[in-house]
DNA sequence: AAGATACTGTTACCGCAAGTAACACGCAGG
DNA sequence: CCTGCGTGTTACTTGCGGTAACAGTATCTT
């Protein structure tokens, strides 16, 4: 095998499958999640086939566009995570990282996380259903991960910071789910709503007058 | 108009339409979330343009299906959210009678939340990325509307429940999602570690030894 | 230099699922 | 008896994912 040649060759091959990640994306971005193979291959300048031998399916062409995004998510995330500041304020900083990301680019995240949803009756979108999970599964473990490393939490630590970690993550991402449709506060406010959720304030509100309370 | 005519024939129709739920129902049990309208067709022993006649398109018939498991599924979260004991009590029933939920009839649960994701690599599925967030929504906006009749949460309380009601939801629905593939733990344990994040176990724990702590 | 090799690209096709038009039976009421 | 109307059918169109089979072109081998 003549390694020096082939770096060549895959260079080359490694260029085309950026561009056509980025033709895709574009695609993507422009015409929701139901864009089909033929018009990023219009878009990419080339045809499908060409698609084909470069991601295998169009699972693959989503897994490689998703992974990009997801990766890049993941990176702010575990930056605000380990910033040097005190517990609560990590947790808002993390929290208002993942809220800015969504409220920034929500053609891209409404792309990861709920596939075909734009779009007229035609169900032909990509099944991001498939692969939503894991960008999801992802940052709960790295957040299950963090936990562990630096909380004292007795025995079973392990699996608790588990738990913690995916259910956290999912408090994030359905309230920012939520808040990215109805816009019904600001970001600040929504931040703060959920860190006083996880420091406890649930179980330390009073009931109100009249019922045996929540 | 003449209505008691009608309410006859009414009745015939409705009746059909229940029994092609069924019919559907068992298909998607059987075959997953990629049931084609074929598939159900012949199951119901009838042909396709009456699925359409009923239920529109395939995002009807969906909804339709949905609707049924969502009710239901409501109504029992509702009865844990109302028992008579106290709060923790009632949390922990309510996560236990979901999570019991998703335990018992996981086709249904995945059905419900997770698009195509059995099946080979064909991915005409039902998108039922479309309609999982009514689910979670509902979810959401029944446990805010609990949260903001019970407790005492000063002012903004209306904002602060909804967006409790909605992160609460997305932790359990995380948690569990994560809990059903990997069975990593009993479900009583899950309740509880659940619970306990709920209840601000996460700030008061204490830092790990060598680091500032999470 | 000439042929084998490998990569890139094409056209033309298959299979399959959603959704629809057009036609056929059964049963009310004038 | 004929006219509606609701229920059912067959047979079709459209559009997608995915795939053969073939054509040009540069590179490596002898």
């Amino acid at each position: 095998m003549d390694t020096t040649q082939r770096t060549d060759q895959q260079r080359s091959a490694d260029r085309r499958r950026r561009e056509l990640l980025e033709a895709a994306d574009r695609v993507v971005l422009r015409d929701g999640p139901q864009a089909s193979m033929n018009a990023i291959a219009a878009e990419a300048g080339i045809t499908k086939p060409i698609l084909y031998r470069h991601f295998g399916d169009k699972g693959g062409l989503y897994a490689a566009l998703a992974k990009r995004h997801t990766d890049a998510l993941l990176d702010s995330l575990r930056a605000a995570l380990d910033a040097p500041a005190d517990r609560r304020e990590r947790v808002e900083s993390t929290l208002d990282t993942y809220l800015a990301a969504i409220e920034a680019r929500p053609q891209v995240y409404r792309f990861l996380m709920h596939p075909a949803e734009g779009g007229q009756g035609g169900d032909q979108g990509f099944d991001v259903g498939k692969h939503s999970a894991p960008l999801l599964r992802r940052m709960g473990e790295e957040l299950a991960q963090v936990i562990e490393e630096r909380l004292d939490l007795g025995p079973n630590s392990q699996q608790l910071a588990r738990v913690w970690g995916h259910g956290i993550v999912g408090m994030m991402h359905a309230a920012g789910d939520w808040w990215l449709g109805e816009r019904p506060c600001s970001r600040a406010e929504l931040v703060r709503s959920l860190a006083d959720l996880l420091w406890g304030r649930l179980a330390a509100a009073g009931d109100r007058i009249g019922g045996p309370g929540f």
